[in-house]
DNA sequence: CAAGTATTTCAAAAATTGTTGAAACATCAA
DNA sequence: TTGATGTTTCAACAATTTTTGAAATACTTG
């Protein structure tokens, strides 16, 4: 939701003579780049960076490398690293007996993606799915007989919410599971906008469903 | 990134005399669970809070309802007011010659959804793509022969995170465009964890997809 | 073990973001 | 126009998040 900060103008212009922007320039803003787009995404905008620089180096980097070319505290690449590490995107390394550890981001983009994916947006439409059922049943318990229209209203939008999430749900488990989008149901309520081209009408109730 | 706050004590126990939670904790707790959502999808809370409580509302209600209903400032509310009718899923309306005016939830989800993801996340999408595109032939213009290979390192792992770009934008457009997802393609890199089930291997290089 | 270097931790500082409340503004009726 | 009420704006305040830097810890070698 928010971009830029002031760039550090730390070791940027290294080899600053020639018009085209230096490698080290471009490299900064390729990494910031990615890092507002995973901010975007809801991590540090740092967390991206990191990411970035270790994904665009042929060789693993070590802390310090890292350090200076971003121009970053120890602590900031510390914990970041271990972030990237924990999500498993990036991997550590001790050549031999030496005691500088190496760090190599994980070349698989998708990888990176599903697990975030998984791991954490699914996670959390879970939780809101879960509020929402328990809402819903607080509104409408057992007998969903006579009951106040407002009621009633509420009980009807909950559902309208916990159908969306199960859709988006299910569409991003069936994704992670299978690594590809092939579904043909589509957002099943208020179809308004939707006029989709050429495919069959069935609403689509897969069992799994609950809803 | 973050979650709830301290709960504020407010109205709530308007009529907290029976065990099953009172009509009003329902609703505060279901306007926070989609809060906490929104703000999971880069929203603030309070944006997600507020839309919820006039999506629950069968009636449309004034800036005061809200205003109470949520326990939170005049500003706050105005405030959130704008934004949401920024994004066109919440509509003013002003009854004959009142001189309160009402709001109301758009009753389409989908169309609130595919707004954001069209006017931000694409967006955003398209922004980082652009500097990616742009760094990449910084680091490799014209004549793509002898180079260091540093940078034909750089140029390449560049070209992958490109093409997933494109991936999920072209994936986002479509189904912007259509209401539908009914795409074959798949992530078309590192098909590491990518067994995916029945359908043809075609690795699906559609003509419209620049990269 | 001691010295030297790498790494982590974490409290405090900085930066950012979100909220309030009161003043300014708008609108309408009398 | 004035008074009453509803709405917006925005500077100050509050809360949260991020980053730093220095102390603590770990690890290796001599």
């Amino acid at each position: 939701m928010k971009t830029s900060q002031t760039i550090p103008e730390k070791k940027l212009a290294k080899n600053s003579t020639s018009l085209a922007p230096s490698c080290d320039e471009t490299l900064y803003a390729t990494c910031e780049a990615v890092g507002d787009l995973i901010q975007f995404w809801g991590f540090k905008k740092l967390t991206g960076m990191v990411w970035c620089y270790l994904y665009l180096s042929p060789e693993p980097c070590s802390a310090l490398e890292i350090r200076e070319g971003l121009g970053i505290s120890a602590g900031s690449v510390s914990m970041t690293l271990k972030e990237l590490l924990h999500w498993g995107v990036v991997s550590r390394s001790t050549p031999h007996g030496e005691r500088t550890q190496q760090f190599t981001a994980e070349g698989d983009l998708w990888k990176m993606v599903s697990k975030v994916l998984r791991e954490r947006d699914l996670e959390q439409i879970e939780r809101t799915l879960d509020t929402l059922r328990n809402s819903r049943e607080a509104l409408f318990p057992a007998d969903r007989s006579k009951k106040e229209s407002l009621e009633k209203f509420r009980a009807a939008r909950l559902t309208e919410m916990i159908q969306a999430g199960n859709l988006v749900s299910g569409l991003l488990s069936k994704l992670l599971k299978t690594g590809r989008i092939n579904v043909r149901p589509f957002w099943p309520f208020h179809l308004g906008s939707l006029v989709g081209s050429g495919a069959r009408k069935k609403q689509s109730q897969k069992k799994g469903t609950r809803s």
